[in-house]
DNA sequence: ATTTTTCTTGACGCTTTCTTGACACATTCC
DNA sequence: GGAATGTGTCAAGAAAGCGTCAAGAAAAAT
């Protein structure tokens, strides 16, 4: 038995949808250490959620104040693939039915064990995970795909050391904004660590000569004297 | 509630594994007026039918006479996303959790009704129509039939050891992405192995010397330093 | 039970990558 | 002007990563 989910970069977001309180902090509990929890308490409330939350994945109770789980469920078909697991005191058939054909992935009756959950999340997950969201960066003659760990520049692929990668990522992630030493510090070599901007910018520098035309004029990767670096993106004519 | 499966021009193959031949009549008349249905009877019997037929669905009964129904859908895993109902009179937790760990699509206990099976398999048809991943990969003078389990190299067959074959076959399954050691680890040993890269790297080694030609420029297996491996593609010309 | 195959571990040499220090250049502030 | 600070480049040594070999352990086959 495999105890930790799917490998990926970034945790997974789960929306647990259960009025009673005690359930929920239950669920929580038993799912927090593997995902990032939201939480909704009614049918409503779930539907405005995950229009926010964009979750992964829906753990939905079928018995809500305001409206059916399968309502719910189908409401949420309108606009999203979202893998949604429903769990229910209810054990008929039509039910079970019901819900499923609502477009629900998967129907579990309470009680069931914390273990049972986890495996039919991970099930569900790694159906629903393949199709990659695109998250490509784009800037002029550079491209960056963080999902696929691939960087061209004017379509031709640039080799980076796991330094230099992790740099980019990092400025990819927070593209246009400021981003100082020792944001940057923190984020590529770990937590605690009290690193020298020297360092950085000895590994800036190497990064620079690999994805600039001209290293001497970085078009890409700003320096902001005295406070840090910033990716800028050519398309955008800002100064 | 909708009787009927999805709409498709042409009918849904089902292949339903069973050793108990009443229970394979009662599936295959309740199912057989909205699909066409294919039986096996026992683990082998299974994977040599779902290789010729290529159902779209397939119903697996856990207890077989030669092998585990979860060993039996983690050999499909190998070479197919067919999705997989695990039908079983086990109701332990750690049953169905290992058969869903094992890749299986859902997991119902005996007895259960028609309609929901019925229902579970339309949430599970919904969801699986995607591309047909071709189980055959060939990167110029390399071919790795998934479903037969064969590795040739110029025409010539390769016998790979078992490790050897399974680190290739999880390359070939993200053929073009990098895969991280961690990845590739738990893909090859298994769920929470702590294993050493190293490990990885002499069973890299060994597998490079059976399917490259020149093992020290290795064209299919790329070293992605600090990172992880790549399979790459000859017909691809990156640069 | 014995032989054969396969897996795992450790050692070593080689390569790549990281880090450090030295220095040049620019900007800012006395 | 001249020091002080911040920045970028270069190069050399340190560190980490990689691939191979070989030997023992484990597993599978006989």
């Amino acid at each position: 038995m495999q105890s930790n989910p799917l490998i990926t970069d970034f945790p997974l977001r789960v929306l647990v949808v259960d009025d009673e309180r005690p359930i929920r902090r239950f669920l929580s509990a038993s799912l927090g250490e593997h995902f990032n929890i939201s939480e909704a308490e009614s049918g409503n409330d779930a539907l405005r959620v995950a229009a926010v939350d964009r979750p992964d994945l829906v753990i939905l109770d079928l018995g809500l104040p305001d409206m059916d789980g399968t309502d719910v469920t189908r409401r949420l078909r309108e606009w999203t693939d979202v893998p949604v697991i429903i769990i229910s005191v209810r054990d008929r058939d039509e039910d079970k039915i019901a819900a499923l054909d609502a477009g629900a992935d998967d129907y579990l009756t309470k009680p069931f064990s914390a273990g049972e959950l986890m495996a039919r999340i991970r099930a569900a997950l790694r159906r629903a995970v393949k199709p990659e969201n695109e998250s490509v960066y784009q800037s002029g003659d550079l491209v960056v795909d963080l999902q696929k760990r691939e960087v061209r520049v004017r379509d031709l692929y640039v080799t980076l050391t796991p330094t230099e990668y992790d740099i980019l990522r990092v400025l990819v992630n927070h593209a246009g904004r400021v981003l100082t030493h020792k944001q940057l510090i923190q984020e590529v070599w770990g937590g605690n660590y009290e690193a020298d901007p020297h360092l950085l910018r000895v590994n800036v520098s190497n990064l620079r000569k690999k994805i600039e035309m001209d290293p001497l004029l970085p078009r890409h990767i700003i320096t902001e004297p005295g406070v840090g670096y910033r990716l800028k993106n050519i398309e955008d004519n800002r100064e």
